[in-house]
DNA sequence: GTTTTCGTCATAAATAATTCATACAATCGT
DNA sequence: ACGATTGTATGAATTATTTATGACGAAAAC
């Protein structure tokens, strides 16, 4: 489970601390000083978390998770906020403006690292390496192996990591875009013409166990993964 | 998606070929030859997306993306830069530009217009996803499905957003025009008489649960969906 | 160097949208 | 109550749009 988090920090000895813990569990991880460092930033990268700290110079925490609350491509994101001990009160208050958890300074890495993963596990399941299972086809991310009623299914790298996808956000519709977004990353520029592509390549690996039907086309919505047939 | 895009690039050539591009592909284009230039035609002028170049006789596109970025009203276009190939290092520095994207010179037409793409597509608000209920009859905008009392019901595209509009303006009553600006879009051609057919359509569809008895004819003055039968 | 995998394209196939012609139903004036 | 008039329903034809699929060259992996 490697995913790029953002720390928005501007002391640099928690930088360190948290750039060499996070870089242990095989973290990429980018930094901001402030706020604003935090929004420019975010223009041109997409990382699966935000580590955001609650006092900082110019802009706060808060104001930046309202940014990103209020941005459609960054909505997504989980964010965390550090807090001092002394600003605990506001603990609720951060929550209620977009944060997903908060941790207060000083911490445990191993408590942080416990709250990124059950973070990510909520909002962001296909980066966990939790083996998944929809009507009769599993995916287990460890061993990279998909069985289709026990049997052995072979797909090539992409397809396995849009099926990965679609398994972890069942029966949900997403457009080309967005599942170009989600599963070949943000700012690549493919047609949208080529997730066609790659879902019947997606959906003839699932044949020899019958499970290309889960995957559905919407007609001018997307495709859907689901475990009810229509 | 059509969009009014400002171009600042001091070569001709470049110029030309992108209000070429552009042009093509539907879009309005403004272009401005220098930073100050852009500066100026901003003031009276509000694109949806600004292409800039890196390299700009005078203020540099860094320098533009930053007074952008600082004034209020135009914080919120988006900005892709071009560069130059061997400016390419400077990517990887970061896209603390500003920018939201970045596409090296020389490019082809076939990315740039990619990425425009995928930058105007994030700014699109998105719909709500509220799952709606009327009398028995559920739609959820997730995973784009329509339920009578349970039973999944098959709607074609414009019936689903005919139906949608219906269950969250209930007990009202839309004339044919209000139905194409507020589900075909504003001021789309299309005969009033179409949304009969759609009507029709819908009323079909939702015939399997019998509840087609919840879309009313007002004669005279359009149509309504209402739980109360009449 | 061989094999996979990708992304794109061209084309076929499927499904929808729009219009049109006509049948049907309600309303109005007499 | 009756015919005229206006508004609505519906089936069919026509166009347009979307999606599926097979093939191919380029790049990447082995």
């Amino acid at each position: 489970m490697s995913a790029t988090i953002l720390v928005v920090e501007d002391e640099p000895g928690i930088q360190e601390v948290l750039k060499f813990n996070l870089g242990q569990h095989g973290h990429d991880v980018i930094v901001a000083n402030d706020g604003e460092d935090a929004i420019s930033l975010l223009r041109g990268a997409l990382p699966d978390l935000i580590l955001l700290d609650w006092m900082l110079p110019g802009m706060t925490g808060i104001d930046v998770a309202k940014r990103i609350r209020g941005d459609a491509r960054l909505r997504g994101i989980p964010i965390i906020m550090l807090t001092a001990r002394t600003e605990e009160r506001d603990k609720v208050q951060g929550l209620d403006t977009g944060a997903d958890d908060y941790i207060t300074k000083p911490f445990s890495p191993r408590e942080l690292m416990a709250r990124i993963k059950a973070v990510l596990r909520r909002r962001a399941p296909e980066m966990t390496e939790d083996p998944v299972e929809v009507g009769g086809l599993k995916l287990d991310p460890i061993s990279h192996r998909v069985f289709g009623d026990g049997k052995a299914l072979d797909l090539g790298p992409t397809e396995f990591r849009l099926l990965h996808f679609f398994m972890t956000h069942a029966e949900r519709v997403y457009s080309r875009s967005q599942l170009l977004d989600h599963v070949w990353g943000d700012h690549v520029f493919v047609e949208e013409r080529t997730v066609d592509v790659h879902i019947r390549r997606l959906r003839s690996a699932l044949e020899t166990s019958g499970h290309d039907r889960l995957i559905q086309t919407v007609r001018g919505a997307g495709y859907r993964l689901s475990a009810t047939l229509n």
